[in-house]
DNA sequence: CCCCAGACTGCAAACGTTTTCATTGCCATG
DNA sequence: CATGGCAATGAAAACGTTTGCAGTCTGGGG
């Protein structure tokens, strides 16, 4: 009910100027401890906090930083949000989160409403910072920025390295005497991420002597996907593994190849990338690369953070490893 | 480089007054075209957009909501932000996240922070609603908030009906052959859904005359928790069906029972409730109690903005159903 | 020709802070 | 006793908007 008093209602009160009271919050050793405590305890009995719209006005920093990400519903983002979270939340800053859903135009209001709100800087995962309309306005604006999971050498981004993290696994394949590989992906224009690891994995196949993996691209869950899988499995060369590439693909495939009366690994081997925790709770357990996607978060906020303080944000380049799951065996078990 | 300019800037570049550049964006329809154009075209030349922090603090509203949830590890909560992202978005909103991490303490200061933010409304997700501290600060602030997932007679909430849709899926098992059932929980005092959806259990088994349910209370993946799953099956009269009070639990719950030697469903069925996106693509799929989760999200988000818009905001309860996953069969299959 | 109703625009006061610059005592120093 | 320095506080301007009120035109009706 109490409608938030302000500032200046708890100065008339104790009887004080409000600059005393603003003080009493943001530079209390200047105050008489006396005085002080007056204003902190009638503070507390109105039920006074400071506002922050106020202050943000004045003081030009609203202490909040905006995060864009494809979707939640990759448990990869969430954890990523986490991580940023924290590490926002460390340093005193708040945190605005929006999604895209993968949607170019989505992705630039989306930005845009994070910046009309003056969040001081935004982590983001875009499609392609190559050629992204919304680095574009980003730039222009002036508001720091790093990238997530992308990589890129114009930009501040915080990632694995994605072509040698698919290289370990295609490394690993090989090792288990699978050859001939297929690469299941989504849309390769929705994902850089997606193309790194396709050229990662068909580099090292080249390398290792081993024919070209078959690259398939799943567009959303259509009718048309479950043919295309049917498809790459009656080719006269069917691969014996198949390297998905994201964690939610692989098991999305795995339930597709069980429908076909396919069982994994036992008739096929499947892996994905990502390392989303819920992996390791499948039967078998997911064979996937791991990246650090708390840590990226984390690192991402701390290096916009760092941008703000005036030190130049760096890219980072995290640790990915293999997870070894049970949905990989070698080809041809009983 | 450009740091955004000011509407004061906007306008004598434009030679009009401040109040007509600002009438430019919000009632366009006050102005002659000819101004309006030349008010539009030098703003978009100079990079203007309207500062929403002073802004809100002239008009005293900051289109922003604020969303409290345990955390985004559990899917469900994702489902459940991008619904109210969606809603709120419609509205021309934005939102703040916090997560607390089941922690009561975190959960007051980022409610807090959130208020500080002055959100206009919370949406929120707290242990048990009779006993919040967080619920209590709120009420004292005059912010009006919407629970999700929470069950309450005395705030405004969305969620199911844990205890009937609890039942529901006793009924379910019973039909299947069941008799004796274990329900596995995390801490009650983390979650009244685990409570309701307790109760709901116990209650129906005991109208079907099945021996009350064996409750086991894991409490956050430590070894103990795999020593009181191997004593509940050492039991004298052990159950042939696990009820997880949350999909995730039952994920890991399915993943502990492989590593103790046990199949799901030929040697012990399992189900979960939630529904989230994953279990479907479990093999075998997730036998599960599912909740609209976006849908609940989106319309806690609706219910808040007709708060907001002077409507009282009603409690809503969302339908449940229930998805006959693979991991359940008739006790004593081959 | 006068008057009045629009239509359009400007003035200036808010909103709740922060912060620079002064002001006031007071005490110690010379 | 004058001086200077320090500690504690206040006055007032500024941040970028919105908005009630008042002002200026224009044109049409009487």
């Amino acid at each position: 009910m109490a409608s938030r008093p302000s500032l200046t209602q708890v100065a008339e009160q104790v009887g004080v100027s409000p600059a005393t009271v603003s003080r009493a919050f943001n530079r209390p050793e200047l105050l008489n401890a006396a005085t002080r405590e007056r204003i902190l305890s009638t503070a507390k009995r109105l039920g006074f906090r400071p506002n922050k719209v106020g202050s943000s006005l004045r003081s030009g920093s609203t202490r909040t930083l905006g995060l864009l990400l494809p979707t939640l519903a990759n448990p990869v983002f969430a954890a990523c949000f986490e991580g940023a979270e924290m590490a926002a939340l460390d340093a005193g800053y708040s945190v605005m989160l929006a999604t895209t859903g993968y949607d170019s135009e989505r992705e630039r209001l989306a930005a845009r409403s994070l910046l009309d709100h003056r969040v001081e800087g935004l982590i983001l995962t875009v499609a392609d910072p190559a050629d992204s309309a919304t680095l574009g306005e980003l730039g222009s604006s002036g508001v720091p920025f790093v990238l997530a999971y992308n990589e890129s050498d114009c930009h501040p981004c915080v990632s694995v390295d994605n072509r040698a993290a698919a290289a370990d696994m295609v490394s690993h394949l090989a090792a288990q005497g699978h050859r001939q590989l297929a690469m299941i992906s989504g849309p390769l224009a929705a994902s850089d991420r997606a193309v790194h690891r396709l050229a990662g994995a068909m580099a090292c196949a080249e390398t290792l002597g081993l024919p070209p993996p078959i690259h398939v691209s799943m567009s959303r869950h259509t009718a048309a996907d479950r043919g295309r899988l049917k498809e790459l499995l009656a080719a006269p060369q069917p691969p014996s593994a198949l390297f998905c590439s994201n964690d939610l693909l692989a098991a999305a495939v795995i339930a597709e190849l069980a429908t076909l009366g396919l069982r994994v690994p036992d008739d096929i081997s499947v892996c994905g990338f990502d390392g989303m925790d819920f992996g390791a709770l499948m039967v078998p357990s997911l064979a996937s690369v791991h990246q650090p996607s708390t840590d990226i978060g984390k690192h991402a906020c701390r290096e916009l953070l760092a941008a703000l303080a005036g030190r130049p944000s760096r890219s980072r380049r995290l640790p990915h490893w293999l997870f070894d799951g049970g949905t990989i065996t070698a080809p041809g078990s009983p």
